[in-house]
DNA sequence: GAGGTCACG
DNA sequence: ACGTACGTGACCTCT
């Protein structure tokens, strides 16, 4: 809050001071965030959560002086007084220890003053100033995770205590205390004496908790008034007060701040000034806080490339020519000397992207080129350079490009590099790949954020031309820089084949794939949601009358509601918010309750309606009649790829209701069919390449059911002993070896004890010997090198496999173990894309290959080619990559997707 | 924008 | 003891 006082017609902003327990920030947001790192593998989410306080403060607070106080010293004068202060308390893990450097190297950054003293505890020294700063009638807030700030509030002091992780604070006056607790700041310390405190092993009374501590204050107002009439009481609590009555007396004595720490307390040492700018950006990149980055916009006004800090290469001023349709003649002669270009495109589905325009970069300009004139007749020869597949470009995000022109029918070839596709090879676990996040990361001289330049969301606005063309000339600068840098990376980690050969031809077949499109039935679509309306009519009335009342079902809020409280259903499981009741959940509750049954197949059908009748009715083109997908092929973390607008990879098949919206998808020809060819058990196929286990090896070149061997390996059963009970299980474990195996999920998944589920493993691993030694290598491999790899070398970082946190030290490990899996399954069918396309078009079939659903190929197939693409299809499939094992393609096709089974 | 739920491999 | 199976995207509610 911005607080002015008028002072002789001047306004002068009133004197503030912010103090902050940096040990307690950190901590707190250590524990609140998952743990980030950056690409040199330091960990940063401490940080980062301290930086957002920081700004959040900055910016609401707009303090005139600040301070951050550190604890100094593993000894302070407490210790003398009580040995055992703070003990059992476990020691603070490294991942966050590390992070305190890095935080005391921000803080001048921010022009924040930091202040530790050998002995003192951060609080003392928070006790100290504003004791003082009080003293002198300043204004003060004190920013904690830890309530024995509270003794500090005064009418001048106010403390901000973090609630739930960090990103909200509660804010204590003496009033605020007074109706939370009805004490006074002073007996703060009082409760503290009685109560104690665990954390920092405090030990208080005994037996006394919050509660009774809180009875007793009320009643006598002290710790030593407290212990003057334990005689007043009876029974139990007159003993535990009379035994501990020293443990009380010297809890209190700890839990008092010291606020006579030895130090200079000059108001005006602490004043505040603002950020510093250059040094805060520079901060940023090295921490990769790129969201933050973004946000803040450090480019200025005054010079687009001013975002660059010291360090930071410093890019020559570009010449940006403006094209338009009266010089386009000094354009044409400057194409051969193309070696970058942007497309601009405002929106996130490239398919209907508005193209903004393009830059063009030659060897000394950046040449602008606006939509209106790409598109204007006498830029006929520029659209003829871009369609040209021998003048060689490079780009960001490619893919995007092309979809985005083809549909204002400009064609887009001869790409030789795509900067995006590369920076993802390079990091498939980036989660803001942006080409300005990129020239941070890879050293190139900034270009300011789109955000920046843009405005995100409804705020998005087109700046005056001269700024947009500068900003896209240089965007096509960077292109050209990162091309070179990238190449060369790829060539360090021996990716140059995945790239060349793999990825960056996949990225033009996906494009022609998406721009084919699939054609949708609509009117078979509507009656089929004419139906479910019926149905969710029905289903809708009878929640309600068992209910007694109408209410909202999709509100899991309101539902959790009806069912636990309302009905006094047992509770099973909880969220984070309230009750679950998902459909785990509901399955128990439905012998209890008939109205269960009902929001069961209410949910699905109201799933079906919204998502798969709704949402894609949304999607048809109505020109075409068709639903054009467009897959991200820079999403996925282990190679696969995935699919928007819609998503055409989880239409619907394990439910026959809701298969049949797979009726829907028709091939667009007359006549013609729909062709599906899914690669049969390829997860395990290359789990037992990779592993070399003999034993599963066996079972594939046999072309055994894998479940049913798995059965009879892990029962010790004949062939005709195996039930389906077993096989079910089988199955259930090869998932879960697949996964990244733990007794506990799959006691889950089975509904067994842990100890059974240990066992299934136990008795698995027994005779796939081979696939524990894998499993077992390949963590140790991640843990030596920090990164596991697929067959074709696609690469992932697993910095949190040397974590020593539990939980994030596991889920790394299971990641070791499923992403060499998962992602040569992945290589293996984007191969088989690739030479896909390339068979197709060098037998000059009409056929068309239309979607890929991560072990399945669909195709659109005229009838007099239906028979040869009956044999192409798993011919090119299985052949892709040559394993120890075999490669197994099933093919079907009929009239529509549905059919194909 | 986050959280819950559920669709797929 | 810790508390999860791996990888995605869309829709809905609620803040």
């Amino acid at each position: 809050m911005n607080v002015y006082v008028q002072n002789r017609g001047v306004s002068v902003e009133k004197e503030k001071l912010i103090l902050i327990d940096g040990n307690s920030i950190a901590s707190r947001a250590f524990y609140a965030l998952p743990l980030l790192s950056n690409a040199a593998g330091l960990h940063t989410n401490a940080v980062y959560g301290f930086t957002t306080m920081l700004l959040r403060l900055i910016e609401e607070e707009k303090p005139t002086h600040f301070l951050v106080a550190f604890d100094a010293g593993k000894v302070t004068f407490r210790h003398k007084d009580y040995s055992e202060y703070k003990g059992g308390r476990s020691k603070t893990p490294p991942e966050l220890s590390e992070q305190f450097p890095l935080l005391k190297e921000l803080l001048p950054a921010f022009g924040i003053r930091q202040f530790e003293l050998e002995g003192y505890e951060a609080d003392d020294i928070i006790g100290t100033l504003t004791r003082t700063a009080q003293e002198e009638g300043k204004e003060v807030l004190v920013v904690s995770g830890d309530k024995d700030m509270l003794q500090l509030v005064s009418d001048k002091v106010t403390v901000a205590l973090t609630r739930k992780g960090i990103s909200e604070v509660d804010r204590y006056d003496p009033a605020e205390i007074q109706e939370k607790y009805g004490l006074t700041p002073a007996q703060i310390i009082d409760l503290k004496g009685l109560m104690g405190d665990s954390s920092d092993n405090i030990p208080g009374i005994p037996g006394v908790g919050e509660k009774t501590a809180l009875k007793l204050l009320h009643e006598y107002g002290s710790v030593e008034s407290v212990l003057e009439h334990a005689d007043d009481m009876k029974g139990k609590m007159k003993e535990k007060i009379r035994d501990h009555a020293d443990s009380a007396r010297m809890s209190k004595e700890i839990a008092t701040i010291f606020r006579e720490v030895p130090m200079d307390t000059e108001w005006n040492a602490l004043a505040y000034s603002g950020v510093q700018g250059p040094e805060l950006a520079a901060m940023f990149r090295k921490l990769e806080f790129k969201s933050l980055l973004e946000k803040m916009d450090f480019s200025g006004a005054d010079s687009g490339d001013a975002a660059e800090d010291a360090d930071a290469p410093q890019a020559e001023p570009l010449v940006v020519r403006l094209i338009s349709e009266d010089n386009i003649g000094d354009l044409l002669p400057a194409l051969p000397d193309v070696r970058s270009i942007h497309v601009e495109a405002a929106g996130d589905n490239a398919h209907t992207a508005v193209i903004i325009g393009a830059a063009l970069r030659t060897g000394d300009a950046g040449y602008y080129v606006p939509a209106s004139v790409l598109t204007a007749p006498k830029a006929q020869p520029l659209r003829d350079w871009l369609a040209d597949g021998s003048a060689e470009k490079s780009t960001w995000d490619r893919h995007r490009a092309e979809l985005a022109l083809a549909w204002s029918g400009i064609t887009l070839s001869g790409v030789t590099f795509d900067v995006m596709l590369a920076a993802y090879l390079l990091d498939p676990t980036e989660t803001s790949l942006t080409l300005s996040g990129m020239a941070d990361k890879y050293g190139v001289p900034s270009v300011a954020p789109d955000e920046a330049v843009f405005g995100k969301g409804a705020k998005f606005r087109l700046p005056e031309t001269e700024v947009l063309a500068a900003h896209v000339c240089r965007k096509a600068d960077r292109i050209e820089r990162l091309h070179a840098e990238l190449h060369e990376r790829l060539q360090e980690v021996e990716m140059l084949q995945l790239y060349y050969e793999l990825e960056l031809p996949l990225s033009g077949v996906l494009a022609d794939m998406e721009l084919r499109g699939i054609k949708v039935d609509k009117a078979a679509l509507k009656q089929l949601g004419d139906e479910l309306a019926v149905q969710i009519d029905r289903t809708m009335s009878e929640i309600y009358r068992h209910a007694g009342f109408e209410f909202n079902i999709n509100s899991p809020k309101q539902l959790g509601e009806v069912l636990f409280e309302k009905l006094q259903l047992p509770v099973q499981k909880k969220t984070k918010t309230g009750y679950s009741t998902d459909a785990e959940v509901l399955e128990k509750l439905a012998p209890y309750h008939d109205i269960v049954k009902g929001i069961l197949h209410y949910r699905q059908l109201a799933k079906l309606q919204s998502t798969y009748v709704e949402g894609l009715l949304k999607e048809v083109r109505p020109e075409t009649g068709k639903v054009h997908t467009y897959y991200r092929q820079t999403i996925a973390a282990t190679g696969r790829l995935s699919s928007q607008y819609p998503n055409l990879q989880n239409i619907p098949i394990r439910l026959e209701e809701g298969r049949k919206i797979r009726k829907v998808f028709v091939p667009s020809e007359p006549g013609w069919s729909i062709l599906a060819a899914d690669y049969s058990q390829i997860e395990l196929r290359v789990l037992a390449h990779i592993s070399g286990d003999a034993n599963l090896k066996e079972a594939f070149t046999n072309n055994m059911d894998i479940h049913t061997k798995t059965a009879m390996d892990v029962f010790g059963v004949a062939e005709s002993e195996v039930d389906s009970n077993m096989r079910r299980s089988a199955k259930a474990v090869n998932f879960g070896i697949v996964y990244g195996i733990s007794d506990y999920g799959l006691s889950q998944n089975l509904s067994i004890t842990r100890k059974e589920a240990s066992q299934f493993i136990e008795q698995y691993f027994a005779v796939f010997q081979g696939v524990r030694q894998y499993m077992d290598d390949i963590v140790t491999e991640a843990r030596e090198k920090g990164y596991v790899t697929t067959l074709l070398n696609r690469r992932r970082y697993l910095p949190e496999i040397t974590a020593s946190n539990f939980n994030l030290r596991s889920f790394a490990e299971r990641t070791a173990m499923n992403t060499p899996i998962q992602g040569t399954a992945a290589d293996i069918i984007k191969l088989a894309m690739v030479q896909m396309d390339e068979r197709l078009k060098r037998e000059g079939l009409k056929s068309r290959m239309l979607l890929q659903v991560h072990d399945e190929l669909i195709f659109e197939v005229p009838p007099d080619e239906l028979e040869v693409m009956r044999r192409l299809v798993p011919e090119v499939m299985e052949g892709a990559l040559k394993l120890d094992v075999p490669l197994l393609a099933e093919v079907n096709d009929g009239f529509n997707w549905y059919e194909t089974k």
